[in-house]
DNA sequence: AAAAAAC
């Protein structure tokens, strides 16, 4: 089979030639003519099959005649995220070369002016999250009647992420006698009733999932404590045992964790950038790119990096956290092991991940090998840790929602806040020595502030910002340090300073008033 | 136990 006998135009034919591509994928070669003939088409497919070139290409050809009018897009492709769909643009561009086509990416979290322009000047492609195509929707600036051809891809991601009622209104919005062409993981009933309530007639067509990754990923297991700081030191330690490490992705499950991870990683001097969904956006295509190009080696990410993100050739996977669901655990090891290459995939377990291990275990039938010593499973350990965790979790929710009030009544307020604890956490965050010898930590219990604060962004020019150093160590004026110590590990405090302290602005905390007290079990 | 997505 060869791309030349699907039906594509000589235009598009020829940048595929361009770019190298001589032999579809098996979604390619089955969905390209039906879609070219102007079928409605159902592609079951998984991430990393060519399922995108199986749509952008017959797209192309159809685009061919006729023309855009301002805001009246001629095709639409939704993406559950704002990197999928950067990417599905990158991909049009790619394979326009030959034909003149105004593309619009509409994503949140970048400005309209943009947008809107390329809106009035007539979109023939428009790619968007459903977000912020029902924003412009909203504030009339485009219309959804012209559209000819109309993909929905990803579309039980879309399912899981909450976006079925977007998804149905915007269905609603485009005109009748369209082109739909549909692309699904899995069809769970929401998305088969999605399907047959929109698309007219459709061909289905069914790849078989990709080899499971179990063949080309070496997959291990880890030990490790369930307290933060240990889980990093082990994540630090698998790093440095790792053979042939080109590049990693570390993965979290919470956002909160992928900064502090990131954080602590840059304090140690990885070459390190950080991914999540509530990063600036463009800090995000920002470290995407630089981690593409390799001048990033390491990436912590949340699961926004786990599905679909096309970077190719990822030597390991590090797994900060056992997933929740098993198959983001499949999906996160895809990211290495791709196109035949061999790949490594680690994961960090602790006491708290029995119940998510087995499963994981469980969906991929196989017991993953450990290094080192298998954990040992010990209710009781998990009861301590679980009863400690969910108390902070607590805490953490009841300060995170009052501080978000706070935000929307005193935005200027909350930025000081963010800013002021950033520093003390930075300033506290590693010092794992000291506060581990240090018997009796009422701290830790008695502080949850460190998890009420909001989100922020990490950075990956941190370390070019002075401005954003940790907070100078006030300890440090009173208590000389001595050589060999590590100047800015301030121990974590280890003074109960009463309740706790969320902003330093007007007031200065008792702790920071205090004589340091020096640990005797140090040396 | 989370993440993702609009201001």
């Amino acid at each position: 089979m060869n791309f030349s006998d699907l039906g594509l135009s000589a235009s598009v034919m020829a940048a595929v030639e361009a770019a190298g591509y001589t032999t579809p994928t098996p979604i390619q070669a089955e969905a390209i003519p039906h879609a070219v003939a102007g079928r409605d088409v159902i592609g079951i497919a998984q991430t990393g099959t060519g399922k995108t070139a199986a749509f952008v290409l017959p797209m192309l050809t159809l685009l061919e005649s006729g023309r855009a009018r301002a805001r009246m897009p001629r095709t639409l492709i939704l993406e559950p995220t704002r990197e999928l769909a950067a990417q599905v643009e990158e991909n049009f561009v790619k394979y326009s070369i030959n034909n003149n086509l105004n593309i619009a990416l509409l994503i949140g979290g970048v400005s309209f002016d943009d947008q809107n322009r390329k809106l009035d000047r007539g979109a023939d492609v428009l790619i968007a999250t459903p977000g912020r195509l029902l924003d412009h929707f909203e504030r009339g600036r485009l219309l959804l009647t012209g559209v000819e051809i109309l993909v929905i891809d990803e579309a039980d991601r879309m399912l899981d992420m909450g976006f079925i009622p977007d998804i149905e209104r915007i269905c609603k919005l485009v005109t009748k006698n369209h082109q739909t062409l549909f692309f699904s993981a899995t069809m769970p009933p929401e998305i088969q009733a999605l399907t047959e309530n929109f698309l007219n007639n459709p061909v289905q067509v069914e790849v078989a999932k990709p080899a499971t990754a179990a063949a080309t990923v070496a997959q291990r297991l880890v030990v490790s404590g369930t307290e933060d700081y240990e889980k990093r030191e082990t994540l630090r330690a698998q790093i440095a045992a790792a053979q042939d490490l080109k590049n990693a992705i570390v993965f979290c499950n919470r956002k909160r964790d992928v900064a502090v991870v990131f954080r602590s990683l840059v304090r140690h001097g990885f070459n390190v950038g950080a991914l999540h969904g509530d990063m600036d956006q463009r800090a995000r295509m920002a470290t995407l790119d630089a981690f593409k190009k390799g001048t990033l080696t390491l990436l912590v990410a949340s699961d926004v990096a786990a599905r679909g993100l096309d970077i190719p050739d990822v030597s390991h996977v590090f797994n900060y956290d056992v997933p929740i669901h098993a198959e983001d655990y499949v999906h996160r090891i895809g990211r290495t092991g791709r196109a035949g290459r061999s790949g490594t995939a680690v994961m960090i377990v602790t006491q708290d991940d029995e119940k998510h291990l087995s499963a994981i275990e469980k969906l991929i039938t196989t017991d993953i090998e450990w290094i080192g010593d298998p954990i040992v499973f010990d209710p009781e350990a998990r009861k301590r840790s679980r009863g400690r965790k969910s108390a902070e979790g607590k805490e953490s929710r009841r300060s995170r929602a009052k501080a978000e009030g706070d935000e929307a009544r005193a935005p200027s307020r909350s930025r000081r806040t963010r800013q002021s604890t950033e520093a003390v956490e930075a300033t506290a965050e590693e010092a794992p020595r000291q506060s581990r010898s240090r018997s009796s930590r009422p701290d830790r219990e008695a502080r949850p502030e460190r998890e009420a604060r909001p989100e922020r962004e990490p950075r990956q020019d941190r370390e070019a910002r002075p401005d954003r150093e940790p907070r100078p160590d006030r300890s440090a004026e009173r208590q000389p340090v001595r050589a060999g110590e590590r100047p800015r590990s301030m121990p974590r405090r280890d003074v109960d300073d009463g309740p706790a302290v969320v902003g330093l602005g007007d007031h200065v905390p008792a702790f920071l008033l205090r004589p340091v007290r020096i640990a005797k079990s140090a040396n």
